[in-house]
DNA sequence: CTCCTTTGTCTTTTT
DNA sequence: GACAAAGGAG
């Protein structure tokens, strides 16, 4: 069995695999086959020592890469599902708290709601408190809150605690503010990103029920890309290892993209002093990339400081030598990069080998006119995302306040959607009855309301819940199809769509079809669908999640989005200065951080790799002169080939001026086109 | 209450 | 060049 297990590892990683002296810490650089690891690691802890399926838990930060690492368990082991918890933080944090909701005084039905909801619930409780401020106010204030708020929570501590938040006097509202926001996600059955987290860490800690049901459940705990974990995802390791569970993590310090979210490296570098007695093992022969791209790799990261440094090797050859396309415009460099696509796609190279980054999302637009007229297949990954798109929300709304009667996010979003009478008047009166300890489901407040009140916004209100109650009597068949058809019937969203007849509404109808098409996928894929359960996939669906490489489709993503992918041919686009790395980045921890970026992005490619920057690009609808990255010059000049005059006159002008930046100067030119 | 026009504001990366 | 809020008319 072992050796089944062990035969395709190197000795690093059969290493990895099979150690039983205690924490073990995988330093796993881009390409060395970490997730062989941890699946190999899993299916040995199974076979060989001892553990039972149920026993592992094991933590990623996305979907995609919690699913590939079910699906190879599986492979490794055969047969089908082998009831490891698996998940991200935030989905397994979910279900455990669906079965342990009542000691926190929730129903296991509640809601996750997302950044925008929890905007939108600020800056209601703030308009109760000021009816007459402007918009514009309370959308700041509201955004404030939010940030103290995740500040506060991403360092394992309760916002409206004393203490956690700055004692500025301009502040001192952000407390109370917060505390009635508590109270009302409680009384409305909505959990926030952070208390997922928070609140299944306070049960590990708090509960001695619940702690003892998990630690005695878990017997080892595996973490993925350690190095992106902040303080909170921490102390949950720490608390479902408390009671003895063996930990495995994985990481790559030089991957740490998502400080700006509160991630950590430390985590990762000093967590021998949290397990003392740590092992390290640490990857460094690469399967992905040729020896150019790893050097390049190498020197995009080499002025950051390193506790050790790490050179990753390879077998696969040198390679192909990187090529710099330098442009004229953003849309010369969308033109530049088709082109390139077009020579690799007549050499034979697969759409879905081929990937194109950005910095910024913005940045996507102008490659996707041109691969849309050049008839090249593509898929912008992230972005805009689908489900969040105005009328998917508004559509998933109506399925929330069905799900949860509870659900005021819910309530507020469509009550008016589309229009049918309720005014903000109305809303903030229905609302008004919400006030106290212990309210009702804001359905019950608005039927209550209506019938107390009467009059013509009585009636409407009335004619609201009794919609909703049809609603509610629809998935009684368990048939979710049929709910999200009658929601749109229904409620009249489809017919005023149908009625609008623009090009716009007639894309919004397109999106609310694979709405529809994307419950029935759901319908399918799960044992034991129900309407809980889709709307939580929903909410926990992750950037990448939606990226299937057997779709023929060059992929168009951030570089943020790109981690933890690979593709034959990469095309690093926009090397500007201000841009990559970017403007806000200031300061040298953030321009670390972009140069991991960087490095992510470059050891994504297999085996070509292009740099592209423009000369001029406009932002902010003004056009502005660009400058190369200084990211560029860090790359040694004899692994890129393809200089042309212009990047000749700005790159050597720039050789030897290292850590000095030009200014970028600004200036108007005529658009050229568009 | 709704709809339309105008005006101001923004753009890093996201579970 | 994009989107939401403010303001005004029906």
């Amino acid at each position: 069995m072992t050796d089944a297990l062990l035969r395709d590892l190197n000795p690093a990683q059969a290493r990895a695999v099979t150690w039983t002296g205690g924490p073990l810490l995988v330093l796993a650089g881009a390409g060395t086959g970490k997730t062989r690891v941890v699946t190999h690691r899993i299916a040995w802890l199974l076979q060989d020592g001892g553990l039972k399926p149920w026993s592992i838990l094991a933590m990623t930060f996305t979907n995609k890469a919690a699913r590939e690492m079910r699906e190879r368990v599986d492979r490794l082991l055969g047969g089908g599902d082998h009831a490891v918890t698996l998940g991200t933080f935030h989905s397994v944090a979910a279900r455990l708290l669906r079965g342990f909701a009542d000691r926190l005084g929730y129903e296991p039905g509640f809601t996750i709601i997302d950044t925008d909801d929890q905007l939108r619930l600020l800056k209601r409780l703030l308009r109760e408190e000021r009816p007459h401020a402007a918009a514009r106010d309370l959308e700041a204030d509201a955004k404030t809150a939010r940030r103290l708020a995740e500040e506060a929570m991403r360092e394992g501590l309760r916002p409206a605690a004393k203490g956690t938040l700055p004692r500025d006097r301009d502040l001192s509202w952000v407390g109370p503010l917060l505390r009635r926001y508590a109270q009302a996600k409680r009384a409305s059955q909505l959990m926030d990103f952070d208390d997922l987290l928070m609140n299944l860490l306070q049960l590990l800690r708090e509960d001695e029920l619940v702690r003892g049901v998990l630690t005695a459940r878990y017997r080892h705990v595996l973490v993925d890309e350690f190095q992106d974990t902040n303080r909170l995802q921490l102390e949950l390791v720490r608390a479902f290892t408390a009671g003895g569970a063996g930990l495995t993590v994985v990481g790559d310090d030089d991957q740490s993209i998502y400080g700006w979210r509160g991630a950590r490296v430390e985590n990762l570098l000093d967590l021998g002093t949290v397990y003392p007695g740590l092992e390290v093992v640490p990857l460094e022969e690469n399967y992905r990339s040729t020896q150019t791209i790893l050097t390049a790799a190498y020197h995009a990261i080499r002025r950051n400081p390193h506790l050790r440094e790490k050179r990753l090797v390879t077998r696969q050859g040198e390679g192909e030598a990187i090529r710099v396309l330098a442009c004229e415009t953003e849309a010369d460099e969308a033109d530049k990069v088709a082109d390139a696509v077009l020579a690799l796609r007549r050499g034979g190279v697969s759409a879905s080998a081929i990937a194109v980054f950005f910095r910024t999302n913005a940045q996507s637009r102008a490659f996707e006119a041109r691969f849309r007229r050049g008839r090249i297949p593509h898929r912008v990954v992230g972005g805009q995302r689908f489900y969040e798109r105005l009328e998917i929300r508004d559509a998933l709304a109506f399925a929330r306040l069905v799900a949860n009667p509870s659900d005021r996010v819910a309530f507020e979003r469509i009550v008016n959607t589309p229009p049918r009478g309720i005014g903000e008047q109305t809303v903030s009166a229905i609302l008004a009855t919400l006030a106290g300890t212990d309210p009702p489901p804001v359905l019950d407040a608005a039927r209550a309301w209506a019938a107390t009140t009467g009059g013509r916004a009585g009636a409407a209100v009335a004619r609201f819940t009794s919609l909703v109650d049809g609603l509610a009597a629809v998935p009684a068949g368990a048939d979710l199809v049929a709910l999200f058809n009658a929601i749109l019937q229904q409620t009249g969203y489809l017919a005023r769509l149908e009625a609008e007849g623009t090009l716009e509404s007639e894309g919004r109808r397109e999106n609310l079809s694979a709405l529809v098409t994307s419950v029935a996928e759901y319908a399918a894929r799960e044992p034991a669908p129900t309407l809980r359960g889709y709307l939580e996939s929903v909410s926990l669906q992750t950037d990448t999640d939606e990226w299937d490489e057997g779709e023929g489709a060059v992929a168009l993503m951030t570089v943020h989005a790109a981690k933890g992918l690979e593709f034959d041919a990469v095309f690093v686009t926009g090397l500007e200065e201000g841009l990559f790395p970017h403007l806000w980045s200031e300061g040298e921890r953030g321009v670390e951080e972009e140069r991991r970026l960087f490095h992510v992005a470059i050891t994504r490619a297999r085996r070509r790799l292009w740099f592209t920057h423009a000369r001029t690009r406009a932002r902010f609808g003004q056009w502005q002169y660009a400058t190369p990255s200084p990211f560029l010059t860090d790359i040694p000049r004899h692994l890129l080939s393809g200089a042309g005059p212009l990047r000749r006159r700005s790159l050597l002008a720039r050789l030897g001026e290292e850590g000095t930046w030009v200014d970028t100067s600004t200036s108007q030119i005529p658009p050229e086109d568009e």
